[in-house]
DNA sequence: AACATTATCATTATCGATATTGATACTAGA
DNA sequence: TCTAGTATCAATATCGATAATGATAATGTT
């Protein structure tokens, strides 16, 4: 009765960091990716038990996954009731990526004058590796790098615990942006992701605040109206605007 | 050799919630008060098997409840080496402000246009057990209310998902002010922190956002140069200003 | 002495079984 | 028929024991 889960969640599995690492990350990334691309829709039951029996572990471990999602808002664990996978709204949209541009324009401030030499070699892996899933067109992992790269620059302000906040508003945006339909999936191979990034490091790193905040808001607005464009319209274009001062 | 969690924390657990739910909810609340009070300070180690021994349960208990710690931030745990209380510093504890102050006042300008009617007998009781706190001097009680209220308004004005980025925030915040010696104790019993909230909920309710915004603004800036004067100045006062636009 | 290899240790990760819990269906008595 | 109480059921929550891991100390080899 429970789960539509069902078919593609074991395929789910293969293309999943195969070893290695704890078990119970497995599962927390693969229901990640089910929940995200709606394979368990908004309400749907998570059973701990016949997740165990699917994912072939013991219920503590899924029961581990399970926490880490309620952590992240993508289920709710109620009592001795029951997992189920959260709704999703457009208004929660929007209030992310509000959120999300003004943390990330913190950073992007930050970032101007900050010494980031160590963490260069990070950045420039993650834009590499975007563009090595743009290539392939795995639209999930593009999104994963993306998460990724922008937790990296709040890092690399030296804003760590700012990292879990703005990692849970783009898993939200990144949520009802791959559940929407309007995304052309072929601008994702087309264009290049990875360059927009590198283009926005660069900014980003020519130490007046002014400017790089103004690139930062730049990029999520261009970004957002290319691949949600009724998110971006919803969210109000002229918040991306660093003018008002 | 590990824990300095030691004396207090056995003590601690007696004015937690004696019984009813979850097990795991003790210990997690015993931690955190444990962590916010620097009876674990930063650094220190926290073992699972010894933890599970001193509260008298199992090592999964304790597990589940370093886990919702480690979401905190108020831990971190890595691989098969074991957990340790995060560190601390004024510079997060000012981005912490930044940014939730930023949250608040979306929350505010929406409140002022949204029907909280439903929300409101929540809203009152928080405040009412925070005065309650306060005639008892229950500093880190206080704290806990507060945050509940604030989250509280969060979802008054339906942005539940926001709730945990402000809690988080909150937490932070709290944990810096609670470990910092600044605090004048005696302004907690002394003036009403409880009436500075039910004026702020007045000024929410008023139907102007702009105005909502501004009492929101104000009742940071209040309480937090209040509290913790020296992060006040980092923050910067203007930072709380509502003019720019 | 320097290096690789193995043994040991502290600690988490996982498992399988059992206890609790909250909801619901079922009963017996007024 | 109504209702208080009870049995049952579907879940999670907890437990105790064992396996896996990463770091380090010990060992042997050149």
């Amino acid at each position: 009765m429970s789960i539509p889960v069902a078919t593609s969640l074991d395929e789910l599995m293969n293309d999943l960091p195969k070893v290695g690492g704890k078990k119970s990350d497995l599962v927390y990334a693969a229901l990640k990716k089910a929940i995200l691309f709606r394979l368990c829709p908004p309400d749907s039951q998570l059973l701990e038990t016949e997740l165990a029996g699917r994912f072939g572990c013991s219920q503590g471990t899924i029961r581990e996954a399970l926490l880490r999602l309620d952590d992240d808002g993508l289920v709710r664990r109620s009592g001795y009731r029951g997992t189920r996978v959260t709704e999703t709204s457009p208004e929660e949209a929007v209030e992310m990526v509000r959120i999300r541009l003004s943390i990330e324009r913190g950073v992007a401030r930050k970032i101007a004058t900050a010494d980031i030499s160590q963490h260069r070699d990070t950045l420039d892996d993650l834009i590499r590796q975007m563009a090595d899933a743009h290539k392939k067109g795995d639209l999930y992992r593009g999104s994963e790098l993306d998460r990724s790269f922008h937790c990296a620059l709040a890092n690399a302000a030296g804003m760590e615990l700012l990292s879990p906040l703005l990692l849970r508003c783009a898993l939200h945006i990144h949520r009802f942006t791959l559940g929407s339909v309007e995304v052309p999936r072929y601008f994702f191979q087309e264009a290049g992701v990875d360059a927009e990034h590198r283009a926005l490091l660069q900014q980003l790193t020519c130490g007046d605040p002014d400017r790089a905040e103004a690139a930062i808001s730049a990029h999520l607005a261009h970004v957002l109206s290319r691949w949600t464009p009724s998110l971006y319209e919803a969210v109000g274009p002229d918040v991306f605007s660093t003018l008002r001062k």
